[in-house]
DNA sequence: CCCTGATTCGC
DNA sequence: GCGAATCAGG
């Protein structure tokens, strides 16, 4: 792979934006990070603060926060407005709306995780790819999560997406 | 183990 | 000049 003028240019832009070499790299194409890092280097480009863990510095932290007490208020103004429908098996429906908040319980089994956020060119065979929010929107990501055995998709995102059948009912 | 950047050195 | 291999670190 050559490095013409324009990607010489990109990789200077992306590289001061704080992208990591792996990411410049995914999104160049055709070379890998450890060729992003030569060329870096040839360029005599300012190197990143500090070496190795340079993470912090180009990477918002994010909180390894536990999971967000329940929102009571917001539950039972939903719930009160939607009582009047009657049927019983609507009732169920509508609470599960206004999920993914978990229905208290702190130790209950479903646990709706917390996304990475992550960007297209971050994701890796490990990482679950479940898109979230509108693609033509500046907001949307992947979720990003730790995905086991290789699999697309995390745990809970794996079962969202191969519902037997059951489950499938419960959760609309 | 996953990731990060830094350096070396054969090509 | 290029970048894989390797090293060092979180």
């Amino acid at each position: 792979m050559i490095w013409t003028d324009e990607r010489v240019e990109k990789l200077k832009k992306l590289w001061s934006e704080g992208l990591s070499a792996s990411q410049i790299a995914a999104q160049l194409g055709g070379v890998s990070r450890n060729a992003v890092i030569g060329k870096v280097h040839r360029l005599s480009l300012p190197g990143r603060a500090k070496a190795g863990g340079t993470t912090a510095a180009a990477r918002p932290k994010r909180a390894t926060s536990a999971p967000r007490a329940p929102n009571y208020a917001a539950r039972a103004v939903t719930r009160t407005v939607t009582r009047p429908a009657g049927a019983t098996v609507l009732k169920e429906e509508v609470v599960v709306d206004l999920a993914p908040e978990p229905d208290f319980a702190l130790e209950t089994n479903i646990v709706v995780p917390m996304s990475r956020r992550l960007e297209l060119t971050q994701l890796t065979e490990r990482t679950c790819k479940w898109p979230i929010g509108d693609p033509l929107k500046e907001e949307f990501h992947f979720c990003g999560n730790d995905s086991p055995e290789s699999s697309p998709y995390c745990s809970y995102h794996a079962r969202l997406a191969y519902q037997p059948s059951a489950e499938r009912r419960r959760i609309r």
